[in-house]
DNA sequence: ATCTTCTTTGCAACCGGTTGCAGCTCGGAA
DNA sequence: TTCCGAGCTGCAACCGGTTGCAAAGAAGAT
C-alpha cells in the first residue's frame, strides 16, 4: 500500500541502500543524487518505516513511561511534559497505568522492553531489587526514588518539608502534625525525617500520623486523628490528602485555617481551586518529566557504560490560604 | 543479547517455524513438541518480538490516543481507562499531546501511522477535511466529534444541557444564560442548541455569552457578562470554566449559589472538591475510553469495509451546591 | 495392500529497512 | 602516463519473526 523504500528507489533510479542513506546519513550521498531521490519520495509520499529501522538498528525510538494512576492529578503534567520533550527528540511514548499494581508494573516493563528503548519509572511500586533486575533488559530511569546503579530524578521533598515547617513555625504554631503517606513510600520518608529534624531543632513537637492511603480519602480519614493530636499546624503527604482533611475537620466544625492550619504538597490543580486555596510545597512535575526523558536518552545512548546520574530539583513553598497563625487561644 | 526465535529453535531441536508456531497458532504443533518447545523459551527467557512480528504481519498492536492536552482534567480518566483496556487486548498505546495545535496534530497522526494499528483522536482539533483524508493511512476513531465514515464516540452532552436547564427550572430560575466554548467545539454547539430548543419550549429566555476559552480563566473573564446577563442560572461549557466563572462571581460579591446558580458540564475531580461542589453534568469519560478502543479494534480488524460505528453514551446530572432556587427578590 | 486424507514439520521467501564491503569514477599528484 | 585516494553507489547479508507450500508419516477408508 504505502510507498517503501524500494519504490522510490525505483522511481529515482538509484538502488535501496542510495535511498536509505539519503534519509539516515545524508552527508555520504551526493547532493544531485539526494535530490532527486528527495524528489520521488515526496512524490510517492513516502515516509521511512520506524518499526522496519527498529528491527535492523535495534533503536526504535520509543520510550516507555510508566506511572502507578494516570487519574492522580500529580502525574498529567509529568506525562505532558515527557511526551512533549521526547517528540522534539523523535521519540514517542508509550503510556501505562500499573493501577497500583506491581506486578502488573513488571510485567509491562517486560512486555514494553522490546518495543523501547528505555523505561521511565515514576514513583514505582515494584522494590528495588525487582528494580535493578529488569534494569539488565533495559534502560530504567527512576523517579521520585533511589535504586542502585540506576539514574533518577528526585524531587527535593525534604527541603519543602522543612519550608513548610519552618512557614509553619514563623506564623506562630508550636504544636505539628505530620499526615504522612503510603509507608513503602520514598517521598513519605524523606518527608518525615527533615520534618522532624526541623521541628526538633526548632525545640518543638511534631506528631507522626500514619500510613494514610495517598488520596482524599486517606486525608479525611486522617482528620479525627488530626484533631485529638492537638496540633495546630499540619503537613498533608500530597494536597489530596490535604484536601481530604480539610473537609474531614469542617465535618468536625474545625475551621482552615482559623483552628488549624494544613500545607499539601505536590501544587495539583485542585489545590489552587479548593476552598481555601491549599498552601502547598510545589513540586517541578514539568521539570521533571523532561530532565527524566534527558537522563534516560543519555542512558539509552551510552549503554552498558552509562554512569548514573543522579538529578535533585528544587521544591518551593507556594502560601496560600490554608495557613494563618494559631487561634489566639491555642495552646503555645 | 536476548534469545530469539532461532535460539529456541535450537535449543528444542526443531525448526524456527515451529517454534514461531508454537506462539502464533499453537494448534497447528504437536502437544509434545510444543511443550518441548515451551520449555526451552521459558529456560533461555525466550518473549517474542513485537517489533519484528510487527514487520512481517502488518500489526503493531499498538494504538495511538492523542488529546490536546493531557494535564486538562477531563482527559486523564479516558486515557486511564482507554490504556488499561487496550492492554487487556493485548494492545499498548502511544499517548501523545497536541498543546492544542492542529498542525502539530497531524503530523502526529502521520508519524505515528506506521508504528499502530489505528488512532484515537479525542476532541480533535483538526478540520473534517483533513481527519477524512488521514483516514485513509490509518484507521481512525473520533471522540466528541461527527466525521463521515468514521466510528465515533459521543457523549450525549445535549441530552446532560436538557437536564441541567430542568434542573434549572425546577428550582426556580427563569432566566438563564449559557456560557459557551471556543466557537468550533462540537460539544459547545451541542449544548447550545439543546439548551436554547429546552429553554424555548418552557417559554424562557437564555442568553448565549461566548465564545469562551475552556479554561478556569475563560469563566472569569465570562463573570462579568453574566452578571450583567440578569441571569440567576447558569450553564457553563465545562466545569473549569464554572469554576473560574464561581471565582470571578465572588470577586464581584455574588455569592453561588445564593445569587447566582452555576452547572458545570464533565464532572472532573477538582470539580468535586471545589467550594461550593460543583453541581455538573457529569461526562462518562472512562466508559468513553473503553468504547473507543472497543471501535478502534473493530475497525482495525474489519480492515477497509469497516462499517463505522457510532457510540453515544450517556451523561447525566450531579447535584451538588453550586446550583439553588433563585434569591426571593430575583425578578421573576 | 493401496489410496486418501490429515497432522505435523521443514523450507524458503518475505516484511522494509540498514550497513560493511567492494567497485567504479574522477581529479590530482608524481 | 600511471597511481592513489576520495567520493559515491551498488551488492548482499542481516535484523527476528511469519506464512504459503511441499513433503513425510500416520491413520483411516476401501
Amino acid at each position: 500500500m504505502a510507498a517503501t523504500i524500494r519504490d522510490v528507489a525505483n522511481a529515482s533510479g538509484v538502488h535501496v541502500s542510495t535511498v536509505s542513506r539519503t534519509f539516515s546519513a545524508p552527508h555520504l550521498v551526493n547532493p544531485a543524487t539526494r535530490n532527486r531521490v528527495l524528489a520521488a519520495a515526496e512524490d510517492l509520499g513516502y515516509r521511512p518505516n520506524r518499526v522496519a529501522r527498529a528491527l535492523t538498528t535495534g533503536r526504535t525510538n520509543n520510550l516507555g513511561l510508566i506511572v502507578a494512576d494516570i487519574a492522580n492529578p500529580f502525574f498529567p503534567p509529568l506525562i505532558k511534559s515527557a511526551q512533549a520533550h521526547a517528540r522534539e527528540r523523535d521519540y514517542h511514548v508509550f503510556v501505562a497505568d500499573t493501577d497500583e499494581d506491581h506486578l502488573v508494573e513488571e510485567e509491562l516493563i517486560q512486555t514494553l522492553a522490546k518495543q523501547v528503548d528505555g523505561v521511565l519509572l515514576c514513583s514505582p511500586r515494584l522494590g528495588n531489587r525487582a528494580i535493578e533486575r529488569l534494569a539488565a533488559d533495559i534502560p530504567l530511569v527512576v523517579v521520585n526514588r533511589r535504586v542502585k546503579g540506576m539514574s533518577a530524578v528526585l524531587m527535593d521533598v525534604a527541603h519543602g518539608a522543612r519550608l513548610a515547617v519552618e512557614h509553619l513555625l514563623a506564623l506562630g504554631h508550636r504544636r505539628l502534625a505530620l499526615v504522612t503517606g503510603p509507608s513503602g513510600s520514598w517521598t513519605s520518608g524523606e518527608m518525615r525525617a527533615a520534618a522532624a529534624q526541623r521541628a526538633k531543632d526548632a525545640g518543638i513537637e511534631l506528631v507522626i500520623l500514619g500510613p494514610n492511603a495517598p488520596t482524599e480519602r486517606g486525608g479525611l480519614a486522617a482528620a479525627a486523628q488530626v484533631r485529638r493530636s492537638g496540633a495546630t499546624g499540619v503537613l498533608a503527604y500530597n494536597d489530596m490528602v490535604a484536601i481530604g482533611l480539610i473537609e474531614g475537620l469542617s465535618e468536625r466544625g474545625v475551621s482552615v485555617p482559623g483552628d488549624i492550619s494544613v500545607i499539601g504538597v505536590d501544587d495539583i490543580v485542585p489545590g489552587r481551586l479548593n476552598r481555601p486555596k491549599l498552601t502547598t510545597v510545589a513540586m517541578p512535575t514539568s521539570a521533571a518529566g523532561r530532565t527524566a526523558v534527558d537522563l534516560l536518552l543519555q542512558a539509552v545512548g551510552a549503554g552498558e557504560a552509562a554512569t548514573p546520574a543522579l538529578a535533585t530539583l528544587e521544591t518551593s513553598l507556594v502560601v496560600r490560604e490554608s495557613t494563618a497563625p494559631p487561634p489566639s487561644g491555642g495552646r503555645t
